[in-house]
DNA sequence: GGTCCAAGTGGTACCGAGTACCACATGTGT
DNA sequence: ACACATGTGGTACTCGGTACCACTTGGACC
């Protein structure tokens, strides 16, 4: 009973992950997001329909299967900071780690694209993104509470670092390169009104 | 072929749609969102379940029936507002007009709570809010660009009043009354930092 | 009034997402 | 080698959503 992460087992696991992602990337970039169907994405991966359920909730979260890595950077990058307690110096703190997720999320930028290609094209995948900018956002509140901060900074800060996010993302369209900057920029234009 | 706003046609039609959302939110304030499918909807309702997707384009739809309403206003309101160029104009202006919608959308507090309320259990009503968000978000972004603001805030300005409002709603919970003052409050924070 | 056309209605049949369950196979510890 | 745990994929189901259908009804015109 030892459960090592480097069984035979685990090794399979991860093959028919990839194998699922892989195969549903190769479908979106082919048809689209809404013309590919969970039956489509299995019979390519070589996998049933069951086995993909399993190892993604529904159809739209294979297409964010980075998210898990992103979410952790987050976390790990929030988790401690130096406490605040002014909007001013909340925004300054989280102009820094927003950058820096910038360049994680950036790292790989023909991933990035193709990502925010689909994105544009689904509305459904937009309400996804929203969910989990909304469960960052909520993470986010939390540990500046617990740090101390005042609840009324506590809300505002993390919405609006996630509107300067939004807005770089929106400038910088087809430019993954620039995204930093712009997110930079945004913060800046906000701190010097 | 006079095709008036008075005929039978029109007031029959009304009342459907009247009944649907009655059933809808009946039936929601019973047992949730989750737990209640169209066809149950459209047997209170009496209607077929062809026809509640006729007036509804989805189920999340029929929660959001007071949208067209919402919508309108924020149109009007932000279609004639004077040309601004610098980041610092644009949100003192979207402070008054977030604020004369927070009277509207609280004008029956009764409703928005049963809508917060909704919100706050199921994430498929929040995609729904947040898709909405994401549309008063270009649209006003798109006003501002025709009105000559610089692209950068008028990319940002919206994303940053909006949340703005979102850290207002999180703040004042079950407080409708308070909304307004919450998010005079959270952009007065903004503005002096 | 009667007639005709447009528009609304509801039923049937269908597709795809997502779930529950089950027999089967495969890795793993003993 | 054995037994158990775990992953697999198939079947069957529910529900959201769409397309198409025949049927009814309101409204315009005579």
């Amino acid at each position: 009973m030892l459960c090592r992460m480097t069984g035979l087992r685990q090794r399979k696991q991860q093959r028919v992950r990839a194998d699922i992602v892989r195969a549903a990337f190769e479908l979106f970039a082919e048809r689209g997001f809404a013309d590919v169907t969970v039956a489509d994405i299995a019979e390519r991966a070589e996998v049933g329909r069951t086995t993909f359920f399993r190892y993604f909730g529904d159809k739209q979260e294979v297409a964010f299967s980075d998210e898990g890595l992103v979410l952790d950077e987050w976390q790990t990058r929030t988790a401690d900071l130096p406490p605040v307690t002014t909007l001013a110096q909340a925004l300054a703190q989280l102009r820094e780690v927003a950058i820096d997720m910038c360049r994680v999320v950036t790292e790989d930028p023909r991933r990035f694209l193709v990502h925010q290609r689909l994105l544009r094209a689904n509305p459904e995948l937009r309400d996804r993104s929203h969910r989990k900018f909304d469960g960052m956002c909520a993470r986010l509140r939390d540990t500046l509470l617990a740090r101390g901060t005042p609840p009324a900074v506590a809300a505002l800060a993390p919405q609006v670092a996630f509107g300067c996010y939004r807005a770089a993302v929106e400038l910088t369209e087809d430019d993954p390169a620039a995204l930093p900057d712009a997110v930079a920029a945004a913060f800046d234009a906000l701190a010097r009104p």
